[in-house]
DNA sequence: CGGATAGTTGAGTTATCTCAAATGCAGTGG
DNA sequence: CCACTGCATTTGAGATAACTCAACTATCCG
């Protein structure tokens, strides 16, 4: 339906992101990278350098992209060659229902792919939306499927991230059947910022914190209205501080308590 | 805790699955197979004839074991060299909360592995527990791994498999999280008959039907005593008829449309 | 400044849960 | 064969978590 309007970025060091974010900056140029993550970034660069395909292989310098907040990445029966990995920014990744109910299944950030089983497959069946502003980066899948299958060290650390995943999304699925809001809310919360704090992107007990209520609603199974009653709430009992898109936890050990994260 | 009192079984022909329920016996010995499902235990049995493998690898001749209903078949944290794909029967497969809510993530129909990504893991994370009578067969590991990694084809398979799994868990999320309990009971329903259809398990319209409803509420992530409103409404509707552990859809057009299976 | 998007709050509704009592049904031991 | 025990199911009454609707305020951005 409508144009995405990317603008193509043809180096990697993301000038534009540099201007906006210092924060989003640290992930577009380091933990950003998908691979690297995985450690597979620097473990690829070794391989390509050592067995001289540099030439042949373009996984690692794949072109950037740029979309603006609230702009769709991806749509569910989009055909891609390449996996995309976020460089900056935060998305949404999302089934939706024909009658316009959704659920957010995940939040992409910085150093996410997109899935780690769209290195598979050609369609993710999801709707991808940019939460914020993103910069994302295009692999071509058939490169580095080939790089992946060519060494078992990558292709276990692909293994691991693909059962990460499912663990992801089975937890999700126990939230949403079993938990109460109040637990639904704590636990997203608390996910992310144990999420950004792996990556070295969050300052203490406090992290950027873009979502919108109605992203909130989404992936927690809620409404818009409710998710702002349970944060008023938490608000109230001095649990968390929300301002200027960032989000402070004050008392960690109740809120921990709350989310029931034993 | 308890302890599980395993019998063992020591050939392929599974005597007692014979002699209990001729249903049972067709998924004991042929769609049972989880190979056989992907097509890769015809495949393994090829590769080992013409490779020669036969007396190194143990995969396809391994112990069948038997369970009766409600036992626990494998804990959360439990170590295990073996891959345990389901013969005859049917488990249920599930995370318990330590205040005991539980949500079950899966219904393992014969011919299904405990679960595909336990191929590479040597830790489930789940409980799995026999709601049948259950037989399941114990593959080695290792000796899976290696076959499934020397050939391209059956490794396709695998992770087709693991891109299924996925699917479902995600489907699941979105159902807990933006369903109705009318359609997610249905959709379960529907889900486990489609299921069951493809093995060639199922009588038309007609499925055996083991569930308890507690196994539905925890599925769904309801209560037991609305799954039995919901269902006596389905049934004062004429929608289904359940008797004698066999499920029947009478009105399959309006079934589907209350699933909301577009 | 105006228009779009987002968040808050209160009042009333509804889907689902909890509790409890009654019934059924299958397996076990005397 | 019966009585008993343990599970499963049904049904009703009342409680509650979360929803809907609606009005109001705040924020952002061109």
């Amino acid at each position: 339906m409508q144009s995405l309007s990317l603008r193509e970025v043809t180096d990697c060091d993301l000038p534009a992101a540099d201007t906006r974010d210092p924060v989003m900056n640290i992930g577009a140029c380091t933990a950003a990278c998908a691979l690297n993550r995985l450690n597979v970034c620097a473990a690829i660069r070794e391989k390509t350098r050592t067995l001289g395909l540099d030439s042949r292989v373009q996984a690692l310098d794949a072109i950037v992209q740029q979309v603006p907040a609230r702009r769709t990445i991806c749509r569910p029966t989009e055909w891609s060659d390449y996996v995309a990995s976020i460089c900056s920014g935060w998305a949404s990744s999302s089934i939706v229902l024909p009658d316009g109910r959704r659920q957010i299944l995940s939040f992409l950030l910085p150093g996410d792919f997109i899935s780690i089983m769209s290195l598979f497959e050609p369609t993710t069946g999801r709707l991808v939306e940019a939460v914020t502003d993103v910069t994302y980066r295009n692999h071509k899948r058939s490169d580095l499927q080939a790089i992946v299958m060519r060494h078992g060290d990558l292709f276990e650390m692909v293994t691991k991230a693909c059962f990460q995943e499912k663990h992801q999304a089975d937890q999700l699925a126990v939230d949403l059947g079993r938990r109460t809001a109040d637990e639904r809310i704590a636990r997203l919360i608390l996910n992310l910022k144990e999420k950004l704090a792996r990556r070295g992107i969050a300052q203490g007990e406090t992290i950027e914190f873009p979502l919108r209520h109605h992203h909130i609603a989404d992936a927690t199974g809620l409404t818009p209205v409710h998710v702002s009653k349970v944060l008023s709430q938490f608000r109230r009992d001095r649990l968390i501080k929300i301002s200027n898109r960032s989000l402070t936890i004050l008392d960690t050990a109740e809120f921990s308590r709350i989310a029931n994260m034993w």
